[in-house]
DNA sequence: CGATTTTTTGAATCATATCAACGTACGTGG
DNA sequence: CCACGTACGTTGATATGATTCAAAAAATCG
């Protein structure tokens, strides 16, 4: 992204590169979310747990993507999702509230995060429609061909509950596969 | 929204208001998408077709939504979706491209538009987890909540295949609702 | 190595899909 | 204004795929 050097220079000032360990909790549902991460290194996952316990992956972060609870974000309410360390990971931290008023600061931002916001919203879209249209064969196909190298750091049942299914389901499906 | 006197004239030349019969297709899968719609009046629909040739309802657009393919505007590949109009409608018709220059003619329509897909963010967001964690009773619930003057528009089959069921299956659970 | 976590497997059950038939509503043309 | 055809909704029977619960096997970690 053209930035121009003072802009990048507020970034740095703003931004706080962090360690992070496996297994531990970035967001917590309940809490107010003050934060958004950048991965630099590892995997992150956004989930959910429902009325019943169960888990429900709304998202991945390996390298170079973003994360945060955007629900929450967005609409200011408290956090509904959780932010989990899947291994030993790098993030770059950015307070909510300050990363807003980099708009302000500098306008040259808004086209950067226009253009991010509308890359989410069409992996969003097409998420609703994978879901809809393809058995979870299909989509555990997919998963591994959009995330090839993710399971290094995660369970099986964290991609079952990303895929919407049981991670019993999830291991039946590798089995057939293997067998072909 | 706040806007100038000046980008509200610019907004009015570029946006063109026309009315639209039911049954009309505004955007067909597999042409270049041009246009965006902001709904004044009735009800469209945005769905893909599968390989089975089933339906699938990605959103549905009421007085003061937009709707589009997004996907194919935001990526600049060919449509996937097709625009429906369920009732006769009255819409403004946006050029895709004038209403992305308006950006750098009015860098106040930013922030407007950063607010816009933020929403739609978090609406997509709610969307994937209501669908791994409610069942389609409970989303069906929902949906009359979140659209409840719907059903003067839409034919039953439209709404479960926004709600990922078969129309058989909705009407199931419409009929055990009315028993309750 | 032992303890714990994760994955796999089996059997029973459940929710939804499918296929087919029927009933109903709607609108058009005679 | 009625008759007919088409589209839509409902219902029943059956099939299918996924879940659940329980237990065994395998992998991981200290």
């Amino acid at each position: 992204m053209p930035l121009s050097e003072e802009a990048k220079k507020h970034l740095f000032t703003i931004a706080k590169e962090t360690k992070v360990l496996k297994g531990s909790t970035l967001i917590r549902e309940g809490q107010y979310v003050k934060k958004t991460f950048f991965v630099t290194d590892g995997c992150l996952r956004a989930y959910s747990v429902d009325k019943n316990g169960k888990e429900h992956t709304l998202q991945f972060a390996v390298k170079n993507w973003w994360i945060s609870d955007f629900i929450a974000i967005y609409t200011g309410e408290l956090a509904t999702l959780n932010i989990e360390c899947l291994s030993d990971s790098t993030v770059i931290d950015f307070n909510t509230q300050e990363l807003n008023d980099i708009h302000t600061l500098f306008p040259e931002f808004e086209a950067f995060q226009r253009n991010n916001l509308e890359r989410h919203v069409v992996s969003l879209h097409k998420r609703i429609l994978n879901q809809m249209q393809l058995t979870a064969e299909e989509r555990y196909d997919l998963f591994l061909e959009q995330y090839p190298d993710i399971e290094q750091y995660t369970r099986n049942y964290h991609i079952a509950s990303y895929l919407g299914v049981t991670q019993q389901s999830l291991s039946r499906i590798r089995v057939t596969k293997t067998k072909k």
